[in-house]
DNA sequence: CGGAGAATGTTATATTATTTCATATTTGAT
DNA sequence: ATCAAATATGAAATAATATAACATTCTCCG
């Protein structure tokens, strides 16, 4: 039984968070150490802010947050942090946005991030889902578009708050 | 005989330009007069520089052309004609880029932004492909979420740029 | 005309992100 | 173990993008 379901995009309801938290960095620490990075105590910290919600979470947002235990901490500090994880695809950045989520699984290196966002609780789900990114691309191919990456944010209302809309 | 083709995503090279713009022009004019909007000066000049090329403008580029002959012009002068002119699908924003792009069938009211963006000319094309948008809104209902708007930007090199490459 | 609503003017400021150069830390070769 | 190179962080300033708030002008329509 793993946590939260694959397949999911959204984790559910009253989940334990802590574990999300926990495991997020022990996948990135395990990845680092695999491939010879540096998982630093600043990259570490600005990824468990990151992972602190299911939401986006602003540069400067994750900066007030890094700063109570770091106080060198500048622009800079949080910008290279997440320009480290985003390249090593821990995090994610919600272009439409200008915030980051953390990635549910790191692992697959060469997954296109497809995110659901909802409108009413900001969480955000990954969808990723291969046939769509397949269909995209022989469209595209279609055209003579030859793709190397895929941004797809999907707004509107999770399970949940549709539900709650409804009701 | 149209120009550009329809299906296309890119103009083909060496296409008559004063033409998109002419083109984009009257048929905003158009639309405004049929659903009884403003088009004034301003939004009209806004929509003739975001169409200055087929690759997105920044608003403060948009400022600074604008400020040749308005002298007034400020931030919200530019940010408020946009905001008119995508409210109404004159125009589109690039939101990975943070910049704008003309809208190439304003008619098609519901259509979803589904963009190619060329990293080496910088050029962007439309794919606007509805088996795309049906497949995401099918596939994220099928984890309980109700779309309402799709955000699509496919980075890559266009037909002629991919070319270039191989060459 | 004149009032209401819409658009623009004006100033200030908020938010997001990068540049630049200095310093410190880690790594790996010797 | 030590040193040079590469990597990471510190620090200050500034660039780039976007909005808030309120005053004024314009346009439509009775």
């Amino acid at each position: 039984m793993t946590q939260p379901p694959s397949g999911a995009a959204f984790p559910p309801r009253g989940h334990n968070h802590r574990k999300c938290i926990a495991e997020a960095l022990t996948t990135a620490e395990r990845m680092c150490a695999e491939n010879g990075l540096r998982f630093t105590q600043i990259r570490r910290r600005v990824l468990e802010i990151v992972w602190s919600r299911h939401a986006p979470v602003g540069a400067y947002e994750i900066l007030d947050a890094l700063r109570d235990e770091h106080r060198s901490a500048a622009p800079p500090t949080v910008y290279r942090a997440l320009e480290f994880l985003v390249e090593h695809g821990l995090v994610h950045k919600i272009e439409s946005l200008n915030a980051f989520v953390g990635c549910g699984h790191p692992e697959d290196g060469a997954h296109v991030g497809q995110f659901l966002i909802c409108a009413r609780c900001r969480q955000v789900g990954e969808l990723d889902d291969p046939d769509i990114a397949a269909l995209i691309e022989r469209k595209a191919a279609g055209v003579g578009f030859d793709v190397s990456r895929q941004t797809i944010e999907v707004q509107g209302l999770c399970r949940h708050c549709a539900g709650a809309a409804r009701a």
